[in-house]
DNA sequence: CGGTCGTTTGATTACGATCAAACGAAGTGG
DNA sequence: CCACTTCGTTTGATCGTAATCAAACGACCG
């Protein structure tokens, strides 16, 4: 049993998905893979000719991005402890983005020729990572939503919740009190506002009293009151039905 | 050799994207399946606790929507000819959106345990389906920058170009001229707009001499002026690599 | 022939963008 | 240690895109 992998965080997220056999878990933990840093502020090399890798978020936060020809910015997604940013090149598909890091941060980058490898043998995995990338699939719906049609208010209550629930899913934080991970500026790209306005309806939730903040920490009045105001159903993070395919090869 | 297989659209879309065996294409296209219609405006039945099901559209347009609290409603993803509109069920994943026939719809229901079978014995297929998602989230992605990043008039002019060309490689119009799936409402619903500002753009392309319509026939006066206008770039449409995990096994 | 649905037109409103500038904290170099 | 820069946040004033409200119109259908 590989015990001290570093990919461990990113297997306990596939099995809170997907139930795996020891072999399959040990075949996972026991991936080639090597530890980079990222400083804050960072983007992470694009993979040109090179051989392609996936990459596994141990520690800090990462984000991807698209810059538009107007000089506009969306972030896409966020991506914390046990998250893979870029599963898809396990399959040779490439995402048209680019990865950022928003804090120091700490990755695993794992050849994608070994993943692949595995997919062949292990069709447990293939259906763990498979789900992997549902569930980002349903994260992006939710966005798109978000930005499509809540108002502004809403629209950045709701990516609070979000941020969260995945922080203490992931067990880096508890899901009303956490360091914000984005600056306003930052806020403003995934939610498509300006960060004027972020900074208004931040200050507007801190004067009603639903959130406090000091420095980054933001801390919600209450959990339910915070997910009222951003109409937040837990839903679509966990879209996996118990049961079914959930059982171990 | 299945010839007459009601699935041959949807595997053919398959085979764009990763080269399939022999075997592998006879196992899909003899998958056990049965043809249902659907009237335009009908909402396909949710499964409850039924056997869950995934449905491909053999002709006509599907799309899934979601409808929010305060009535508003975002169109989410649209389903043409050979599309797999609930993949999601091959692997028990829930999907909180409703699907709904945007046309007189004509759609194959395959049993997901079928496919699910196919998963253990046939890695290239799970590839195969499993790149499907990714193709369907990197459309989801540029959808999140066309509602969040784009102003109306892009907005709609990138989306009347993913119709265009989604249609095209579907093999049912040209993408230059086709017979819009859409009403303005949809259209709205879709680019998180009004009905109302969404006729106020297609008359305003209408009389730039952008595009033509008549009745619902839509027509590009050229398909690089209309590309310009949409901010379109095709890239995020066809996101897989040439090579590496194309294999057939 | 009324009835419904989709499209079109007009008048008004408002949400959030934009522009501009100041402020505080953190980091850098002289 | 203190100027100085830089980055993120904050405040204020104004503007503009698209929403909203309201109603008419055309096509299709029973």
């Amino acid at each position: 049993v590989v015990e001290s992998s570093r990919l461990m965080p990113f297997v306990a997220k596939l099995e809170r998905h997907v139930a795996l056999s020891e072999a399959d878990r040990d075949a996972l933990l026991s991936l080639p893979c090597h530890e980079v840093n990222v400083d804050a502020g960072t983007c992470l090399p694009r993979e040109g000719d090179r051989a392609a890798s996936c990459t596994v978020v141990l520690s800090g936060f990462a984000c991807t991005h698209k810059l538009l020809a107007d000089g506009n910015r969306q972030i896409l997604a966020i991506y914390m402890k046990g998250d893979a940013v870029d599963l898809h090149n396990a399959l040779s598909v490439v995402a048209d983005v680019s990865v950022l890091a928003l804090t120091a941060l700490e990755v695993a980058v794992i050849p994608a020729q070994a993943l692949q490898e595995l997919l062949d043998t292990r069709p447990q995995i293939a259906r763990a990572l498979w789900v992997e990338t549902l569930v980002d699939a349903s994260i992006q719906r939710e966005w798109t939503i978000n930005v499509g049609r809540r108002d502004s208010r809403t629209r950045v209550a709701h990516l609070l919740c979000e941020l969260g629930l995945r922080q203490e899913a992931a067990g880096v934080a508890a899901r009303a009190k956490y360091v914000l991970p984005l600056t306003q500026e930052q806020l403003a790209d995934a939610t498509a506002m300006t960060a004027v306005h972020v900074n208004r309806v931040l200050q507007a939730l801190t004067r009603e009293g639903v959130i406090d903040r000091d420095k980054r920490m933001l801390t919600m009045a209450s959990w339910d009151s915070m997910a009222d105001v951003g109409q937040f159903s837990p839903n679509y993070l966990q879209p996996v039905q118990k049961g079914a395919s959930a059982q171990a090869s």
